[in-house]
DNA sequence: GCATAAAGTAAAGCCCGCTTAACTAAAAAG
DNA sequence: CTTTTTAGTTAAGCGGGCTTTACTTTATGC
Protein backbone atom coordinates (compact mmCIF):
# COMPACT_ATOMS: atom_id res chain seq x y z
CA UNK A 1 0.00 0.00 0.00
CA UNK A 2 1.45 3.00 -1.10
CA UNK A 3 1.99 5.93 1.43
CA UNK A 4 -0.62 8.72 0.39
CA UNK A 5 -2.86 6.08 0.19
CA UNK A 6 -2.57 4.77 3.50
CA UNK A 7 -2.72 8.35 4.95
CA UNK A 8 -6.41 8.85 3.22
CA UNK A 9 -7.31 5.58 4.67
CA UNK A 10 -6.57 6.22 8.22
CA UNK A 11 -7.97 9.89 7.47
CA UNK A 12 -11.31 8.57 6.13
CA UNK A 13 -11.35 5.76 9.07
CA UNK A 14 -10.58 8.48 11.96
CA UNK A 15 -13.36 10.80 9.96
CA UNK A 16 -16.24 7.87 10.20
CA UNK A 17 -15.41 7.78 14.03
CA UNK A 18 -15.24 10.97 14.79
CA UNK A 19 -18.73 12.01 12.83
CA UNK A 20 -20.37 9.75 14.81
CA UNK A 21 -19.87 10.60 18.09
CA UNK A 22 -19.78 14.32 17.50
CA UNK A 23 -22.82 14.60 15.28
CA UNK A 24 -24.97 12.41 17.31
CA UNK A 25 -23.73 14.46 20.54
CA UNK A 26 -24.11 17.87 18.86
CA UNK A 27 -27.85 17.51 17.63
CA UNK A 28 -28.66 15.98 20.99
CA UNK A 29 -27.30 19.23 22.52
CA UNK A 30 -28.90 21.60 20.24
CA UNK A 31 -32.26 19.54 21.22
CA UNK A 32 -31.77 20.54 24.89
CA UNK A 33 -31.65 24.23 24.01
CA UNK A 34 -34.94 24.12 22.52
CA UNK A 35 -33.77 25.99 19.50
CA UNK A 36 -33.85 24.71 15.97
CA UNK A 37 -30.44 23.79 13.92
CA UNK A 38 -30.59 26.94 12.23
CA UNK A 39 -31.15 29.19 15.09
CA UNK A 40 -28.12 27.75 16.35
CA UNK A 41 -26.15 27.81 13.69
CA UNK A 42 -26.50 31.94 13.80
CA UNK A 43 -25.49 31.58 16.88
CA UNK A 44 -22.00 29.71 16.38
CA UNK A 45 -21.69 32.29 13.22
CA UNK A 46 -21.89 35.38 15.50
CA UNK A 47 -19.34 33.55 17.82
CA UNK A 48 -17.19 32.57 15.38
CA UNK A 49 -17.17 35.28 12.69
CA UNK A 50 -18.16 38.62 15.10
CA UNK A 51 -21.44 40.60 14.86
CA UNK A 52 -22.63 41.10 11.33
CA UNK A 53 -25.99 42.61 9.64
CA UNK A 54 -28.83 40.83 8.33
CA UNK A 55 -27.58 40.70 4.90
CA UNK A 56 -24.08 38.55 6.05
CA UNK A 57 -26.37 36.36 7.80
CA UNK A 58 -28.64 35.26 4.53
CA UNK A 59 -26.65 35.49 2.21
CA UNK A 60 -24.17 32.78 4.18
CA UNK A 61 -27.06 30.59 5.62
CA UNK A 62 -28.61 30.43 1.72
CA UNK A 63 -32.05 31.77 2.91
CA UNK A 64 -33.79 35.08 2.21
CA UNK A 65 -33.95 38.21 3.77
CA UNK A 66 -37.43 37.47 5.34
CA UNK A 67 -36.22 34.19 6.96
CA UNK A 68 -33.46 35.48 8.43
CA UNK A 69 -35.07 38.61 9.96
CA UNK A 70 -38.08 35.42 11.15
CA UNK A 71 -34.92 33.96 12.34
CA UNK A 72 -33.38 36.78 14.13
CA UNK A 73 -36.47 38.07 15.93
CA UNK A 74 -37.19 34.67 17.57
CA UNK A 75 -33.53 35.21 18.87
CA UNK A 76 -33.88 38.35 19.86
CA UNK A 77 -37.33 37.86 21.73
CA UNK A 78 -35.55 35.01 24.02
CA UNK A 79 -32.72 37.64 24.16
CA UNK A 80 -30.00 35.38 22.85
CA UNK A 81 -28.98 38.22 20.71
CA UNK A 82 -28.82 41.85 20.17
CA UNK A 83 -30.05 43.78 17.67
CA UNK A 84 -29.13 47.42 17.37
CA UNK A 85 -29.17 50.26 14.46
CA UNK A 86 -25.70 50.69 12.65
CA UNK A 87 -24.87 53.98 13.31
CA UNK A 88 -23.38 54.04 9.71
CA UNK A 89 -26.65 52.81 7.72
CA UNK A 90 -29.59 53.45 9.63
CA UNK A 91 -31.33 51.00 7.68
CA UNK A 92 -29.10 48.54 8.58
CA UNK A 93 -28.90 46.09 12.02
CA UNK A 94 -26.01 45.03 13.83
CA UNK A 95 -26.14 41.56 15.29
CA UNK A 96 -24.20 40.28 18.33
CA UNK A 97 -24.13 37.80 20.65
CA UNK A 98 -26.22 38.67 24.03
CA UNK A 99 -24.06 38.04 27.46
CA UNK A 100 -26.92 34.56 27.54
CA UNK A 101 -26.39 34.03 23.60
CA UNK A 102 -22.71 33.59 24.23
CA UNK A 103 -22.81 31.76 27.29
CA UNK A 104 -25.08 28.75 25.43
CA UNK A 105 -23.04 29.08 22.92
CA UNK A 106 -19.81 28.23 24.82
CA UNK A 107 -21.84 25.63 26.42
CA UNK A 108 -22.63 24.10 23.22
CA UNK A 109 -18.63 24.01 22.68
CA UNK A 110 -18.08 22.76 25.88
CA UNK A 111 -20.01 19.80 24.76
CA UNK A 112 -18.12 19.08 21.80
CA UNK A 113 -14.77 19.16 23.52
CA UNK A 114 -15.67 17.11 26.44
CA UNK A 115 -15.03 13.57 24.75
CA UNK A 116 -12.29 14.82 23.20
CA UNK A 117 -10.93 15.18 27.01
CA UNK A 118 -12.34 11.69 27.58
CA UNK A 119 -10.32 10.67 24.61
CA UNK A 120 -7.51 12.07 25.84
CA UNK A 121 -7.46 10.04 29.13
CA UNK A 122 -7.38 6.99 27.31
CA UNK A 123 -3.79 8.09 25.44
CA UNK A 124 -0.38 7.51 26.85
CA UNK A 125 2.10 9.96 27.33
CA UNK A 126 4.45 8.36 24.72
CA UNK A 127 1.83 8.31 22.44
CA UNK A 128 0.20 11.63 23.55
CA UNK A 129 3.26 13.73 21.89
CA UNK A 130 2.59 11.55 18.80
CA UNK A 131 -0.38 12.54 18.54
CA UNK A 132 -0.09 16.48 19.47
CA UNK A 133 2.55 16.40 16.84
CA UNK A 134 0.57 14.67 14.09
CA UNK A 135 -2.84 16.79 14.64
CA UNK A 136 -0.56 20.17 14.56
CA UNK A 137 0.71 18.96 11.10
CA UNK A 138 -3.39 18.14 10.21
CA UNK A 139 -4.59 21.62 10.89
CA UNK A 140 -1.74 22.81 9.65
CA UNK A 141 -2.38 21.09 6.02
CA UNK A 142 -6.08 22.07 7.03
CA UNK A 143 -5.22 25.69 6.96
CA UNK A 144 -3.35 25.75 3.83
CA UNK A 145 -6.36 24.08 2.49
CA UNK A 146 -8.54 27.08 2.67
CA UNK A 147 -5.64 29.28 1.05
CA UNK A 148 -5.99 27.86 -1.87
CA UNK A 149 -10.32 27.97 -2.28
CA UNK B 1 2.04 23.38 29.66
CA UNK B 2 1.37 19.09 30.82
CA UNK B 3 1.22 16.36 28.38
CA UNK B 4 -2.64 15.90 28.62
CA UNK B 5 -3.99 19.30 28.91
CA UNK B 6 -1.53 19.38 25.55
CA UNK B 7 -3.11 16.73 24.28
CA UNK B 8 -6.58 17.87 24.77
CA UNK B 9 -6.07 20.95 23.14
CA UNK B 10 -4.37 19.67 20.33
CA UNK B 11 -7.71 17.62 20.15
CA UNK B 12 -10.05 20.47 20.80
CA UNK B 13 -8.11 22.42 17.88
CA UNK B 14 -8.32 20.13 15.64
CA UNK B 15 -12.17 19.25 16.22
CA UNK B 16 -12.82 22.90 15.87
CA UNK B 17 -11.44 23.13 12.06
CA UNK B 18 -12.80 19.56 11.35
CA UNK B 19 -16.47 20.34 12.67
CA UNK B 20 -16.64 23.10 10.56
CA UNK B 21 -15.62 21.83 7.64
CA UNK B 22 -17.12 18.30 7.49
CA UNK B 23 -20.44 20.07 9.17
CA UNK B 24 -20.86 22.65 6.38
CA UNK B 25 -20.06 20.11 3.70
CA UNK B 26 -22.31 17.60 4.91
CA UNK B 27 -25.39 19.92 5.66
CA UNK B 28 -24.83 21.22 2.04
CA UNK B 29 -25.08 17.51 0.83
CA UNK B 30 -27.57 16.28 2.54
CA UNK B 31 -29.55 19.57 0.73
CA UNK B 32 -28.66 18.75 -2.53
CA UNK B 33 -30.45 15.36 -2.08
CA UNK B 34 -33.70 16.93 -1.51
CA UNK B 35 -34.25 14.87 1.60
CA UNK B 36 -34.81 15.58 5.30
CA UNK B 37 -31.64 14.94 7.81
CA UNK B 38 -33.75 12.88 9.76
CA UNK B 39 -34.73 10.82 6.50
CA UNK B 40 -31.00 10.60 5.69
CA UNK B 41 -29.83 9.67 8.96
CA UNK B 42 -32.37 6.58 8.26
CA UNK B 43 -30.17 5.81 5.56
CA UNK B 44 -27.26 6.42 7.26
CA UNK B 45 -28.86 3.87 10.26
CA UNK B 46 -29.48 1.38 7.75
CA UNK B 47 -26.08 1.61 6.32
CA UNK B 48 -24.20 1.30 9.55
CA UNK B 49 -26.17 -1.08 11.31
CA UNK B 50 -28.08 -3.15 9.09
CA UNK B 51 -31.69 -3.67 8.37
CA UNK B 52 -33.75 -3.53 11.22
CA UNK B 53 -37.38 -3.35 12.45
CA UNK B 54 -39.88 0.23 12.71
CA UNK B 55 -39.53 -0.52 16.29
CA UNK B 56 -35.57 0.35 16.34
CA UNK B 57 -35.71 3.32 14.36
CA UNK B 58 -37.51 5.26 16.46
CA UNK B 59 -36.53 3.84 19.43
CA UNK B 60 -33.33 5.45 18.64
CA UNK B 61 -34.21 8.36 16.68
CA UNK B 62 -36.39 9.54 19.86
CA UNK B 63 -39.47 10.00 17.70
CA UNK B 64 -43.04 8.08 17.75
CA UNK B 65 -43.76 5.40 16.32
CA UNK B 66 -46.03 7.16 14.09
CA UNK B 67 -43.26 9.75 13.32
CA UNK B 68 -40.91 7.17 12.00
CA UNK B 69 -43.79 5.55 10.13
CA UNK B 70 -44.27 8.13 7.55
CA UNK B 71 -40.77 8.69 7.59
CA UNK B 72 -40.41 5.20 5.80
CA UNK B 73 -43.30 5.77 4.12
CA UNK B 74 -41.75 8.43 2.23
CA UNK B 75 -38.29 6.77 1.91
CA UNK B 76 -40.14 3.95 0.44
CA UNK B 77 -42.03 6.12 -1.84
CA UNK B 78 -39.03 7.26 -2.96
CA UNK B 79 -37.18 4.10 -3.65
CA UNK B 80 -34.39 4.47 -1.47
CA UNK B 81 -35.74 2.17 1.00
CA UNK B 82 -37.05 -1.62 0.87
CA UNK B 83 -39.85 -2.45 3.72
CA UNK B 84 -41.22 -6.34 3.83
CA UNK B 85 -42.74 -8.24 6.22
CA UNK B 86 -41.24 -10.47 8.90
CA UNK B 87 -41.72 -14.02 8.03
CA UNK B 88 -40.99 -14.66 11.22
CA UNK B 89 -43.43 -12.35 12.33
CA UNK B 90 -45.98 -10.92 10.37
CA UNK B 91 -46.92 -7.91 12.19
CA UNK B 92 -42.67 -6.70 11.52
CA UNK B 93 -41.44 -5.47 9.29
CA UNK B 94 -37.51 -5.04 7.81
CA UNK B 95 -36.13 -1.96 6.32
CA UNK B 96 -33.18 -2.47 4.63
CA UNK B 97 -31.63 0.18 1.75
CA UNK B 98 -32.84 -0.16 -1.84
CA UNK B 99 -29.64 -0.30 -4.64
CA UNK B 100 -30.54 3.74 -5.09
CA UNK B 101 -30.40 4.00 -1.28
CA UNK B 102 -27.07 2.21 -0.75
CA UNK B 103 -26.02 4.31 -4.13
CA UNK B 104 -26.92 7.76 -2.28
CA UNK B 105 -25.24 7.06 1.28
CA UNK B 106 -22.01 5.85 -0.46
CA UNK B 107 -22.11 9.00 -2.37
CA UNK B 108 -23.15 11.07 0.60
CA UNK B 109 -19.40 9.23 2.06
CA UNK B 110 -17.59 9.96 -0.64
CA UNK B 111 -18.39 13.36 -0.43
CA UNK B 112 -17.45 13.91 3.50
CA UNK B 113 -14.50 11.85 2.33
CA UNK B 114 -13.38 14.03 -0.55
CA UNK B 115 -11.52 16.98 1.59
CA UNK B 116 -9.64 14.35 3.58
CA UNK B 117 -8.03 13.20 0.55
CA UNK B 118 -7.22 16.94 -0.15
CA UNK B 119 -6.07 16.94 2.94
CA UNK B 120 -4.12 13.76 2.43
CA UNK B 121 -2.19 15.67 -0.49
CA UNK B 122 -0.75 18.90 1.58
CA UNK B 123 0.97 16.15 4.14
CA UNK B 124 4.35 14.99 2.89
CA UNK B 125 5.49 11.16 3.40
CA UNK B 126 7.32 11.72 6.64
CA UNK B 127 4.63 13.79 8.24
CA UNK B 128 2.23 11.05 6.74
CA UNK B 129 3.83 8.28 8.65
CA UNK B 130 3.49 10.21 11.65
CA UNK B 131 -0.38 11.17 11.51
CA UNK B 132 -0.86 7.57 10.28
CA UNK B 133 0.45 6.16 13.53
CA UNK B 134 -1.47 8.57 15.95
CA UNK B 135 -4.79 8.48 13.77
CA UNK B 136 -4.61 4.58 14.69
CA UNK B 137 -4.05 5.60 18.12
CA UNK B 138 -6.96 7.87 18.32
CA UNK B 139 -9.47 5.62 16.93
CA UNK B 140 -8.23 2.92 19.14
CA UNK B 141 -8.71 5.30 22.19
CA UNK B 142 -12.12 6.27 20.99
CA UNK B 143 -13.03 2.00 20.36
CA UNK B 144 -12.21 2.12 23.95
CA UNK B 145 -14.00 4.94 25.05
CA UNK B 146 -16.88 3.21 23.13
CA UNK B 147 -16.38 0.11 25.55
CA UNK B 148 -16.58 1.73 29.12
CA UNK B 149 -19.87 2.81 27.91
C1' DG C 1 -34.13 67.10 -5.70
C1' DC C 2 -35.98 63.11 -7.53
C1' DA C 3 -35.75 58.43 -9.03
C1' DT C 4 -33.82 54.25 -7.88
C1' DA C 5 -31.65 50.90 -5.12
C1' DA C 6 -30.79 48.64 -0.75
C1' DA C 7 -31.78 46.94 4.19
C1' DG C 8 -34.91 45.16 6.72
C1' DT C 9 -39.84 44.02 8.31
C1' DA C 10 -44.79 42.33 8.12
C1' DA C 11 -48.30 39.46 6.53
C1' DA C 12 -50.25 35.62 4.11
C1' DG C 13 -49.82 31.15 2.70
C1' DC C 14 -47.55 26.76 1.96
C1' DC C 15 -45.27 22.51 3.07
C1' DC C 16 -43.23 19.51 6.28
C1' DG C 17 -42.64 16.86 10.14
C1' DC C 18 -44.26 15.86 14.45
C1' DT C 19 -47.85 14.42 17.94
C1' DT C 20 -52.01 12.30 19.53
C1' DA C 21 -55.69 9.17 19.01
C1' DA C 22 -58.03 5.66 16.86
C1' DC C 23 -57.43 1.61 14.33
C1' DT C 24 -55.89 -3.20 12.22
C1' DA C 25 -53.57 -7.31 12.46
C1' DA C 26 -50.77 -10.65 14.56
C1' DA C 27 -48.61 -12.78 18.51
C1' DA C 28 -48.42 -14.05 23.48
C1' DA C 29 -50.52 -14.89 27.85
C1' DG C 30 -53.97 -16.71 30.63
C1' DC D 1 -60.42 -19.64 23.21
C1' DT D 2 -60.42 -15.20 24.95
C1' DT D 3 -57.77 -11.30 26.54
C1' DT D 4 -53.93 -8.56 26.35
C1' DT D 5 -49.86 -6.94 24.35
C1' DT D 6 -47.04 -5.71 20.51
C1' DA D 7 -45.98 -3.80 15.68
C1' DG D 8 -47.25 -0.84 12.70
C1' DT D 9 -50.51 2.37 10.02
C1' DT D 10 -53.79 6.14 9.23
C1' DA D 11 -55.89 10.50 9.92
C1' DA D 12 -56.46 14.96 11.98
C1' DG D 13 -54.33 18.84 13.67
C1' DC D 14 -50.65 21.82 15.25
C1' DG D 15 -46.51 24.54 14.85
C1' DG D 16 -42.29 25.78 12.57
C1' DG D 17 -39.80 27.55 8.95
C1' DC D 18 -39.67 28.99 4.48
C1' DT D 19 -41.24 31.80 0.40
C1' DT D 20 -43.53 35.53 -1.91
C1' DT D 21 -45.42 39.95 -1.96
C1' DA D 22 -45.99 44.31 -0.32
C1' DC D 23 -44.29 47.88 2.49
C1' DT D 24 -41.20 51.37 5.20
C1' DT D 25 -37.15 53.67 5.74
C1' DT D 26 -32.70 55.15 4.48
C1' DA D 27 -28.98 55.76 1.21
C1' DT D 28 -27.15 56.54 -3.52
C1' DG D 29 -26.92 58.12 -8.49
C1' DC D 30 -27.94 61.28 -11.87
Amino acid sequence: MSKSVQITQSLRAWMDVFMHRSMRGWSRFVKTTGLSMQQFSVLMQLHYKGPCGMSELNERGHISAAAASQLVEKLVQSDLIEREEDPNDRRAKQLSLSRKGAQLVEQGIEERHRWMDDLALNISPEEGALVVEALEILVRAAGQLDEKI
